[in-house]
DNA sequence: GCAGACTGTTTGTGATCACAATGCCCTCAT
DNA sequence: ATGAGGGCATTGTGATCACAAACAGTCTGC
């Protein structure tokens, strides 16, 4: 692998930053088994990339939660306990019902209707028992919702806990069953239209905790 | 500087980690003004290193908030708007109230002991006009009581928050009025005492949100 | 048969270097 | 006096290398 020179200058598209997004889009759409072990010189590899840039997309992620360091840095997909997914599922919890309240007063009609579209697609998901279609339709649509909360620093927060989940959810949607996996969403979509704001707060709540409560005890 | 031979292998003090550290306890106690600029040269030298393992501490913190990476790669800790603050200040609202009642049953006469010593401290620097002295205790103080709590994930991200914060709370609490810093921490004791949990919750959400709220509008 | 030592390989860590882009400051023309 | 242009120092990025620790496989000795 010759020395490539840079051509693209633009530093959204640096290799650490391509190598972070994509990673990062495999976590969270939990393409990547949790205990996964992954490897510098792989991962460069795997992206034409000398091991520098991949080390830093590794650190931030770990840094995120959405890797693992061992004690001797080795490198993999985390393993969740019950006691993380609890609290990573009240951390959702409480944050969700806010974010949600705060998008609701500019929740307009159009807003609704991409909603609706995007859940038809969590719905054909879910008959196709497709875990990772499920996963990435189901965040779009929370943060279709949150995006309108103009609150950047809690979705950060938010993302950053769908990150660390990402691994662990996609096997637990795999065994659970399925049924009213869209109940929730449909009161979401209730309150909305309606304004009805502790509606929505409860709603959200309800959507957010109920998948993760089942793996405890 | 000659190529220095790894004598510790230790992993928890590797040449980034103490960097990462280093730099994270000087943020979150408010000991580097926002704005302030950084170079990856500049830290490694400081620290007796090279570029490598400062690079990895400053993608560390800029992936937790607490530092900020301009679009030109340039490093410096961060200038927070007015409603980021708000932001900030509303997810300790919704969190801490959380820790501080899952500590609760664990709250024996020993840790309530501990806290009025730390709280006397805080009283000193408070007296002291010790900005940076004040947000070190005051923390301390908030961090013995959440570590009771059990819950590391929701701990994490309070910390965070609390990184982000760190360098605009040392200008915010230089410049505002210290009347009554300390009557939310007795209350927060009162409860705690008490075993009232709603009055905890509501203490620790007026303490966490007070001082905080007065830079919005 | 099996546990423990050993060896070759893999892997993360940190240093160093080349490079391009950025930022800064001085100069010069208007 | 001021703003535009140019050259130089500074800075982040990524590649490459040396090194030591960790791991995995085998082999030996009991």
């Amino acid at each position: 692998m010759a020395t490539q020179p840079r051509i693209n200058p633009d530093p959204a598209s640096s290799a650490h930053e391509r190598i972070y997004r994509a990673l990062r889009t495999l976590i969270m759409h939990g393409e990547i088994a949790p205990g996964t072990a992954l490897t510098l010189r792989g991962l460069g590899a795997e992206f034409g990339v000398s091991m520098t840039p991949a080390r830093e997309a590794v650190r931030r992620l770990a840094a995120e939660g959405a890797l693992t360091l061992s004690a001797t840095g080795r490198i993999s997909t985390p393993e969740l306990s019950h006691e993380r997914i609890e609290e990573l599922a009240s951390l959702r919890g409480l944050i969700e019902p806010e974010l949600a309240a705060r998008a609701l007063p500019r929740a307009h009609i159009a807003l609704i209707d991409r909603l609706r579209a995007i859940n038809a697609r969590v719905s054909e998901c879910v008959t196709k028992q497709d875990a990772v279609c499920y996963l990435r339709t189901n965040m779009e649509f929370h943060r279709l919702i949150y995006l309108r909360a103009q609150a950047p620093a809690m979705l950060a927060v938010v993302e950053t806990i769908w990150l660390q989940l990402g691994p662990t959810m996609r096997v637990l949607y795999e065994t659970r069953q399925r049924t009213d996996l869209q109940r929730h969403h449909r009161a979401i979509l209730s309150a909305l239209t309606a304004g009805d704001e502790p509606a929505l707060r409860l709603a959200m709540r309800s959507d957010v905790t109920q998948g993760l409560k089942m793996l405890e005890g």
